[in-house]
DNA sequence: TCAAATGTCTCTATAATAGAACCGTAATTG
DNA sequence: CAATTACGGTTCTATTATAGAGACATTTGA
């Protein structure tokens, strides 16, 4: 049983996103179809502690530095960017691509760390976006992996189409997954956005468990052609060995082992 | 009035630090003393939602990666890497000592952005780091620039002494804050730790408010002698200058604006 | 100049929470 | 190896905090 007071509170605090990064009480209130009353003792209360702000004058409310404290702790706990980010830097360098590490939590992928490319056009990502596990190859590279019962979950959770190439019909994502896990490697393109291809590979924790993936991704008219692809994924591979081995030899603890 | 159950929460969460990461049930009831039964449906709460995790075997919980995605939200709004970090970058370089960002938020001032020192021993902190304003260099610079009721209402907030040098009687801290005002920067030794020094000048919105600090600092025995210490403060000081600059031209609008 | 919208506050019926007691299991210890 | 302690999780009900409507003073905008 949980705290039906505290979920409401945390549920209020989603709607502040990178894209509704400021609300008033009456705005948030309509939008979640709540009474103000309530959104406003919510949010004075998040101000109290910190977490959120208030600007004096025009009275919103917006995140609080309280967040960096927590955020900065969560990657430290992490610790990616000695070992890992190197690696992946490297990747993102021979491939010419921007490279990403995409955590699995609950239903959702989340970027963890990120090496961007070095060409003007490239894929961009911030850390801490959060993905359903549908969607996309970092995502469906995780979710191949995953326990069937666990694919019925995230499937029955439901499968929102972002993309006209967003796979929605269950039967078809099984299948696809199943291909996925088989070959070892998962390529999409324009699943995520319709200008975006990803190659993704799979992470495993000490109980082959699959807690992550790397993933490459780029603009779609630079999509590897059928003869480049294996080559991509061979790279790729490499890499992912590589942080693996990381994993296993620090025993890596952090989330799901 | 605040929400009770969602201050409750909040409090709870906060005892996840860099020092306590991870709690069980009983262990973080017993250290609040309160009923496990509340802490349980609390910490269940939260990893509901994504805020906390809860290991598998251990059954303990510890941050969830939602708090990356907020803390980097944060840090994006804040948008000091772009132009601010270069200057503090230079500064670290030119006075070889590590150069950071206090922010202030309520009782608190936050380190939001750092420049470390190239040498090898060297001031270190984290991005997040939350210090009550009556402590070190970087706090004072920015207490003493506050109106004297805020001032007050910070002293009776409590001022803790963590080591030998921390000014706590205050009488002698408002005569401190004062030669601060008065002088325009801040300088103090092992009021933070035993081992640091610090300078620290005030940053301003466009009220004229006091908003930030600019510190460096760095192992106590390199501590500037009385001749050095007016060329620190020139080197820091047109540091700010160029900083103060930028919040100026782009109407900085984040925080107490 | 008036009307609509805003953040904040007050009130009370109602619904959610606090906290003790309990359960089965896992770890610890004599 | 048996007994004890400690653990996360659950159930129960008296008590308490919350929901939600409404009112208020200001501000905004037409």
């Amino acid at each position: 049983m949980t705290l039906k007071t505290l979920d409401n509170s945390l549920e209020v605090l989603k709607y502040f996103s990178k894209e509704n990064p400021t609300w008033g009480v009456r705005e948030l209130a309509k939008e979640m179809n709540i009474s103000h009353s309530i959104i406003y003792r919510i949010l004075a209360t998040f101000e109290n502690q910190g977490f959120l702000i208030q600007h004096p004058e025009t009275k919103k409310y917006e995140l609080g530095l309280r967040f960096l404290e927590y955020g900065q702790m969560v990657k430290d706990k992490l610790n990616l960017s000695d070992f890992v980010l190197p690696i992946m830097k490297n990747l993102a360098e021979a491939i010419k691509e921007s490279v990403f590490l995409t955590w699995l939590d609950g239903t959702d992928g989340v970027t963890v760390e990120i090496a961007e490319s070095s060409q003007t056009i490239k894929f961009s990502v911030s850390i801490g976006t959060r993905t359903p596990l549908h969607i996309g190859a970092s995502c469906k590279t995780i979710m191949a992996f995953l326990p069937d019962e666990r694919k019925k979950e995230i499937m029955d959770h439901g499968m929102k189409k972002i993309t006209p190439e967003t796979i929605t019909e269950p039967d078809k994502m099984l299948a696809d997954l199943e291909k996925i896990k088989q070959q070892g490697w998962c390529f999409t393109t324009g699943e995520y956005s319709h200008s975006v291809f990803g190659v993704g590979v799979p992470l495993f924790n000490s109980k082959k468990e699959v807690i992550a993936s790397l993933t490459i991704a780029g603009p779609i008219y630079r999509k590897p052609t059928e003869e480049k692809l294996p080559e991509m994924v061979n790279v790729l591979q490499y890499g992912a060995m590589n942080i693996q081995r990381y994993f296993d030899q620090y025993s890596f603890k952090l989330y799901h082992e």
